[in-house]
DNA sequence: CACAAATGCAAGTTTATACTTGCAATATGG
DNA sequence: CCATATTGCAAGTATAAACTTGCATTTGTG
């Protein structure tokens, strides 16, 4: 009755695999994307990628895995753009502009990565793409506090820290909106977000915010 | 080949069975807010209501209007709320104090209504949920822009219906972290909340704001 | 160039879950 | 207190989608 799956000897890919990993991938970005993870099918994946259903398991155990793949690469991305401009290059700039600077790379990101929100947001998913979520969150609010301590040292740590989870809140907040327009309106959430951002950070940074 | 649903020839409704569509509901709302929308099943349902999936039949054609139902009366409800408390009474409060009486109701209409942000977030509901959904959306946009303008008179109708739309998704942008969490932590959320609204609408109700 | 490993898929099986049927029990109006 | 409508459910059916099997084809490596 041991349910455990057993880990595979770690298969041998080839160039064509790896390949076929890929177009899966995009595939399943596609179709997440497109109808949302619960009511996306592995058979759909499959057809969107023009392989039968039995080649995708051949890549992946199941649906999930599939998302967990596909989080995982975004917390890379998301890491790699933060790494880029380190805190560092962030602090000194005037809040506006700082908040540009957050947030324009996590926009630009956003349209590359259409299946991103739906899995940032879409609940519940299981526990291990969970967990990646999570991870990704951490990650990324610990980037924020830092920078926040950065720049208003009277901060706590953990006053920093929460000043970063309400940023990603709000952010997080305005991406189903932001997808689903277009033109002047997407335009328009988009610097909305950023005022939003902007006056809570005025606020919270302040010496005489009240503290949490 | 009509596909189009005959329209029932209005059964007449027996005490109890008025008291197991309100159980119905009631398990509908339970199962929804415990594992989402996709995931909870009608048997699920059915079970945490004591009937058979069968019984669960008699009351509603299927999943999808069980929350069509649920998102109907949520409509209903918010309405009153704000109905209850008119423009006037709100138009000439401090601004912080006018942020916490609209969001203070709306909070405590939360806490009832365990499955609102389930079902009001989660994507893609079918085409009739979505359209109670928007209408639902609108009111409340249009209940704003009103109070927006009444406070802000040099606002244009246009301007104030947006700082509306912006409003609702910051607020909806803060549910899934408020439901989540517990305790200090779920206090600390709702002070963040209105923290960041009194901030945006101090700077998107002032005079110098930029106009969008 | 052989041959083992990797890839590909047609054609399944399995399973979960939405939804139905038929019949019994219960309530209600006249 | 009967006729009829409503309620209740055990025991199904239907179906969609996850996932597997067996076998053929391709690829890379020693």
């Amino acid at each position: 009755m041991n349910k455990v799956k057993l880990l595979k000897p770690e298969r041998r890919r080839q160039a064509r695999g790896q390949q076929r990993i890929e177009s899966l991938l995009k595939a399943a970005e596609t179709v997440f994307s497109r109808v949302g993870y619960h009511e996306a099918t592995t058979n759909s994946i499959a057809a969107e990628a023009s392989v039968s259903p039995a080649t995708l398991y051949q890549f992946f155990q199941n649906k999930e895995d599939m998302a967990n793949a596909l989080v995982a690469g975004y917390s890379r991305k998301l890491v790699e753009i933060h790494a880029s401009r380190g805190v560092e290059q962030l602090v000194d700039l005037p809040l506006p502009a700082m908040v540009a600077a957050l947030i324009d790379p996590m926009l630009v990101f956003l349209e590359e990565s259409p299946a991103f929100q739906t899995l940032l947001l879409q609940a519940p998913l299981s526990a291990e793409v969970r967990n990646e979520k999570h991870a990704l969150a951490d990650k990324f609010e610990l980037f924020l506090s830092q920078l926040f301590k950065a720049r208003a040292p009277h901060l706590s740590t953990s006053q920093a820290k929460w000043i970063g989870q309400v940023f990603f809140v709000i952010y997080k907040g305005f991406l189903p909106d932001i997808t689903a327009s277009s033109g002047t309106n997407k335009k328009k959430f988009r610097e909305a977000l950023k005022l939003v951002l902007l006056e809570y950070l005025k606020s919270a940074l302040s010496k005489n915010a009240q503290p949490h």
